[in-house]
DNA sequence: TATGAATGAGAATTCATTCAT
DNA sequence: TATGAATGAATTCTCATTCAT
């Protein structure tokens, strides 16, 4: 958690510092970052930095929280809007495809989620994604929840392993169209934004059709 | 690619420096590791090691080669062993226990795929994932072509990305019983074997299951 | 020496800074004590701790000061209780065992004391330790006066060079139960409270038993 | 212990950083010592000091290590000389004076031993003084049982104890005449080396003297 | 072919002190 | 009188790579 110091500040300099940080994380990986250059970049002091979070890994942490709120506030604005209650599967469809798109349109968003699904260093990890993988679930799981409980899924889903699935398959699917090595099959590192959005697609399709339960014909 | 020199190599010579490497790379990654480690394990002048490869990055995709070859060469038995052709999805559960047992076994092969699947460094990571890659794909291909062309795979399956699927949830299945923070839901971070492979099998079933073509009755 | 600011503060704020600032000072000595630290211990800001003390240096004398005062009054109250005038020796030998026991039972001044005896910088040092010295005078010069006045040290002893042995013995006798590396023959490191001070007798007495004046048989 | 690298350096460069070394430890310290600065002094770079010594505290020890050979071969060498075996409080006396003469004239020996009696981080003291103390102890105690053996100490005298005093009192006699705040009573901080000598005699007689086992008048 | 010394930039973090508010 | 943000030099130590021998 960042110091009352850093809540304390004007905000251009918390932006400026913001700015710097998510850009240094997000190109190097927690690991690779390095504060020299976020202090540089941000035109702060080395010592300043350390007034306002207690470690690298702090400040890594703050990034990754506000990154977070940003995805996950514009993916529940998404599913307020999508009829998740009465067409579950094609809401999640339509999902998928603002997934993917605000991984194109959110460069910095993208970056961080990199920097967080790929770093090595079991510590850093751990705390890293432990912060994230909550927000995935608080949102994931309502939502599956749902369309078992409105008869929507069919009943003998494991939905723990549906959850475990799509846990995996998000992030790779907000990454892959933009680091490269993740996806040599269909050609999602093309860059194209419709592709990727339609790829994506058919993987999640994949997944989740053959879980839609089939509406007996009602006699009403 | 290792130089002509490093395959003049006496083979004790050669086994001590890849013993090294392996663990080293495995240990911290391929930005994390330090040649000097590696040296001086492997009981060697730093200059040699220069002779032998052209850089780190060098090293680092040969033993990545290593590794693909030795857990493709397992797993290639373990299909050979199987009634692929004529029970494709029992072959296939009890493959994915393999998997997952097999990597509860070479714990080195273990920490090469995680230094593997969480590169950060783009050229690093796109050099050895795209070796890495090829061998998947050049088993799990012919496979599921295999299960297509017998007829147990339901005709309109999306092999492509059935393919791609399969080519995110293996590494993952490999690692998240070792590799904190990848599995949040079902608990394959506690350790178990057995529970590890249960697991795999509920995430991988989760997804085959439904592809499964119904035999229609044959009259011979 | 303290600002008149200091001396105008609540005694309650004024113990916290002393409280934080003697263990400070006394864990990790002069050069290493952390004025940060001591801020965050004493819940008070950076800024404050200018405004009761010019600097590092005044604070720590101003602490070594206080120490010196406690442990003179500890011993001069014992002082007090023996039987100097009658019996210099057994007083002495009782006197040196409570003053290693003072030790054992106030870990602050011995850190304190370990702080100033220890303290490589050459202006700290001198500065603390001619406080400190000055106490030790004080109540040592008397005393072997008295001794040497009432007839019990043979006349010529040579009491200036028995000041100074006693000015060096004393400290190290407080500490070495306490800081290793400073007894590699007696096995004062050990930390039995009842060793160390049969141990410090046994040096003192080495010292100074020599110098008792044997009686002339009296005639009344 | 230094490195290999460290043993097949030219003289003339070993000598250089020796130098440097020697000077900053002698200046500021163990803990104070900059290595940035013995570094730049010795004209290496940060780098090669690290390949001649695994960290700090091994550069140190080996310097302390060097200066005790030093010290230890010197008296040694006075040992030698005296008539020990026939005069052992006569030779005695001499040999203090030729200490404190000896620090007077080697300025280095002398910093890097108050560097060694001074340093407040428990485990470098330990360490430190450890090296240091084997070396007074080899050269003591034989001398001591010489002289017991010889029949010039008193039998009861407590051994032990005259040892653990002598290892308090040379370092103390080496040090005060240049190092302030050590000595407030004999003036030994005058710089006066005679007087130092002098002064170091008394305090040695003091205790030493009174051990002297008066020879019974031999018939022969 | 092997060696291993040399490098200098770079890492994260701490420090005592100042000064405008 | 109190505050606390700012500083920038300082710390020890690591790194991959080069090149003369």
């Amino acid at each position: 958690m960042p110091t009352p110091t850093w809540n304390r500040l004007p905000a251009a300099k918390r932006d400026a510092v913001l700015a710097a940080a998510e850009a240094e994380f997000g190109e190097r990986g927690f690991s690779g970052a390095s504060l020299n250059t976020i202090c540089r970049k941000a035109e702060i002091s080395k010592g300043s930095l350390f007034q306002y979070f207690t470690d690298k890994a702090d400040m890594y942490a703050h990034l990754a929280e506000l990154a977070s709120i940003r995805i996950r506030s514009a993916m529940e604005t998404e599913v307020a809007r999508l009829p998740v209650r009465t067409d579950f599967f094609g809401a999640l469809d339509e999902l998928i495809g603002a997934w993917v798109g605000y991984f194109y349109d959110h460069p910095r968003d993208r970056a961080l989620t990199a920097a967080t699904n790929l770093e090595h260093d079991a510590p850093a990890r751990a705390a890293v994604r432990a912060t994230v993988n909550r927000h995935y679930l608080e949102v994931l799981t309502p939502l599956v929840d749902l369309a078992h409980d409105s008869g929507q899924l069919r009943p003998d889903t494991d939905r723990d392993a549906l959850i475990a699935l799509l846990l995996l398959l998000l992030p790779h699917l907000a990454l892959a169209p933009h680091v490269q090595g993740l996806d040599p099959v269909l050609g999602l590192e093309e860059g194209e934004r419709k592709t990727a959005i339609d790829q994506g697609r058919r993987m999640l399709r994949l997944v989740v059709a053959p879980l839609r339960q089939e509406q007996s014909p009602s006699t009403d």
